[in-house]
DNA sequence: CAAATACATTTTGATATTCCAATATTGAAA
DNA sequence: TTTCAATATTGGAATATCAAAATGTATTTG
């Protein structure tokens, strides 16, 4: 396997790292409602707790990974936390798995 | 939280399961790659191999996982395996991640 | 049958994830 | 400033994942 072959290959590498890792961050339950709970806009953290019936740490704590990626963002809003998504590659994404998983809801 | 509750949370905690456990399988770059490489068409152990530049075993080892979850399917050819996308939401999700990650390829 | 080719499987050690329970922090209100 | 409500953080035990290495199995060819 020459040089000219590892550039070749390369583009694909990266772009599957890339996608990858958000695929990830996609494929665990909880995560996932979350995501999907913020996309008819954006939620507070006991809103989320709300909507998707998992504990207070769970999702501050998968809120916090969420974010690090730079998956969702925050703003204070009084004593609360309001979150909205913030990747742009996120909800087209959704979009699609709402279309395959979820058609008539 | 009654059962009325339940069963209207239900549906949807079953469908992010069912979403997140595909997601979950893409959300590696070198499975994700061996699927990128059959979306065109079938292809054997070997070409993926050559397709993804990963190992035998790692090739064959990640096939048999994507068998085990339905994502793959495949029949022997001579001497050869040829390994088929089989699950139908594989392809369109792969097409928007393409879309997302792939702009120019 | 023997050798070669193409895959499959198991094992292993390292690392990562998951989720809960307990505790800490922060901001607003009294 | 004390207190409460909302969110954040930490610790830990069980489990899962990852990827390489070694070995095993099936199929064709000579």
């Amino acid at each position: 396997m020459n040089e000219r072959m590892d550039t070749l290959v390369d583009p694909m590498e990266a772009a599957a790292g890339e996608a990858a890792e958000l695929l990830k961050s996609l494929g665990n339950p909880g995560r996932l409602r979350i995501l999907c709970a913020l996309v008819p806009g954006d939620k507070t953290v006991g809103e989320l707790e709300a909507a998707t019936g998992a504990s207070q740490s769970y999702v501050s704590g998968q809120l916090l990974r969420l974010r690090a990626e730079g998956l969702v963002a925050c703003d204070r809003e009084g004593r609360s936390m309001r979150y909205r998504l913030s990747d742009p590659r996120v909800r087209p994404l959704l979009e699609r798995i709402y279309e395959l998983f979820c058609p008539d809801m």
